[in-house]
RNA sequence: GCGAUCGUAGCUCAGUUGGUUAGAGCGCCGGUUUGUGGUACCGGAGGUCGGGGGUUCAAGACCCCUCGAUCGCCCCA
């Protein structure tokens, strides 16, 4: 029989797996927590959606719309589209489904997303977001609200250093309409001096070429109008609030007049909070506020704010990960205890601990996988324990073992949890004593 | 879509100007040690050299095509 080729796996699709897996649960995992402090609601989508969600809402002459989305015709023949980010979903379930009576709605989604791109470090053809947004709030308490939860899930994944957050204001519909007018007719008079792509860009999105990479778009570009010439009393205003807000809580943020947004729905508040640790893919979590955007979906004008950060690149940025912990390996020995590990498993898992068992090769072999397993305590199980009644319980840490039946063990472990929660306590208030000392010296 | 670099064992890599049977470290399995984590030593399994075509007496090395990865551009989280 002719050998059958194993199939690749797609393209900028990835396996996800072992400690990158572990990085990728520990950021999903502290942005769920964080979110309810802040009291956002969770919300599951729809992987697709029919195609005119994306591409009314986003723009056709986007790249995203016209070049990179994955559109298919379904069995029906109708266009669905794989989502490409999540803003324009939930806007379409917000509508569909009339959550205008929960506004103002605070929701957050985190899952896949994609983009038919060039693979490259941190960005794949399938990738994966968290997201949050505000539909229906268009104070800026909304704004700073949401730049605080996003300040606060980086400082919590202990990846805040080195990253800046980066702000922007695009004014509301008609500064943002003046500005443009006036940076089109800027960039018109210096037009032959622009890069190709700069050129292309004036024709399809003039904002952009502020933010060229082009040595020569950069003087050009630099003594481009500011918007800040342009703003209503309004967008300036609501601007001051925005950044009045952010320093009253505390989070740091630089003013960059040159940052825009790629996608056409944006107004006002315009950030991005960006690492120089990631390459050419800096920006780790960005968004900005889309008042425009339910109306081009057919619904009424309604205010919104939001955010998504690359699950991926965060993970990537994670200095410490969380390892993947055991409390119990069970290592038995012979026919009948490996028959008996699997009942004493599940009665310690019933009770709530987590426990594994080591039953493959030799003895010394599963001895060295639970401990690197890294499990608290192991469970010797072979023919004297089965006809005693009494498990050899190992304590892994400190190497002292005894004879104990399952109910003997329970308890040992929930001392031995304890006593590590106790540590944990410790280690807490210790640092919270010195920053009170450190907050007292500098008073 | 464009440019550049790179694909050799599960992983990280070596392999001379083309020349017999393609190597190392780590990992895996076994032994020294019939039931105790580490170290050391010994042994073993594992590769159609990403795939296809070409040049040559001879290709892992050279040429072409293709697929993939990486780094930029573009775009974007």
């Amino acid at each position: 029989m002719a050998k059958i080729q194993t199939p690749q796996p797609v393209r900028g699709t990835q396996d996800i797996f072992g400690e990158e897996q572990e990085r990728f649960q520990h950021v999903v995992e502290t942005f769920e927590r964080v979110r309810r402090l802040y009291a956002f609601k969770g919300v599951e989508m729809p992987v697709f959606e029919p195609t005119a969600v994306f591409s009314r809402s986003l723009g056709e002459t986007t790249d995203v719309v016209s070049k990179e989305m994955y559109s298919f015709e379904d069995r029906g023949g109708d266009s669905l589209t794989l989502r490409p980010e999540f803003t324009a979903g939930i806007s379409r379930a917000f509508l569909t489904n009339g959550w205008q009576q929960h506004m103002p709605l605070k929701l957050t989604a985190h899952g896949p997303l994609f983009r038919y791109e060039r693979p490259q470090k941190g960005r794949y053809r399938q990738f994966h977001q968290l997201d949050a947004e505000i539909i229906g709030a268009g104070e800026a308490t909304a704004d700073v609200e949401l730049l605080c939860f996003a300040d606060q899930l980086l400082q919590e994944l202990g990846i805040a250093d080195g990253v800046t957050l980066q702000l922007n204001t695009l004014g509301d519909a008609e500064s943002r309409n003046a500005w443009r007018d006036a940076l089109v007719e800027h960039f018109q008079a210096h037009r032959k001096e622009l890069s190709e792509d700069s050129q292309d860009r004036l024709e399809r999105n003039p904002l952009r070429i502020l933010d060229s990479k082009e040595r020569q778009d950069r003087p050009i570009a630099d003594a481009a109008p500011d918007i800040d010439a342009y703003l209503s009393t309004e967008a300036k205003e609501f601007f001051a609030q925005v950044t009045e807000g952010l320093d009253a809580c505390g989070v740091a943020w630089t003013r960059n007049s040159r940052l825009v947004r790629g996608l056409d729905y944006y107004r006002h508040t315009a950030f991005e909070f960006v690492t120089d640790r990631l390459g050419a893919q800096g920006t780790v979590l960005a968004g900005g506020r889309y008042d425009g955007l339910i109306e081009t979906l057919g619904g009424p004008a309604t205010p919104a704010v939001g955010w998504a950060a690359g699950i991926e690149r965060l993970g990537m940025l994670l200095t410490e990960v969380p390892e993947a912990s055991l409390e119990l390996a069970i290592v038995p020995t012979g026919d009948d205890a490996t028959a008996k590990a699997l009942s004493v498993a599940n009665e310690l898992r019933k009770t709530g601990f987590s426990a594994d068992i080591f039953g493959s090769g030799k003895f010394k072999k599963r001895m060295a996988r639970a401990n690197q397993a890294g499990a608290l305590a192991a469970i010797i199980i072979g023919e004297d324990e089965l006809a005693s009644g009494k498990l050899q319980f190992k304590n892994l840490a400190t190497g002292e073992q005894t004879g104990l039946d399952v109910a003997e063990i329970t308890e040992k472990m929930w001392d031995l949890r304890f006593s590590d929660d106790l540590d944990d306590l410790d280690s807490d208030l210790l640092a919270l004593e010195q920053d009170v000392k450190f907050s007292g010296e500098s008073d």
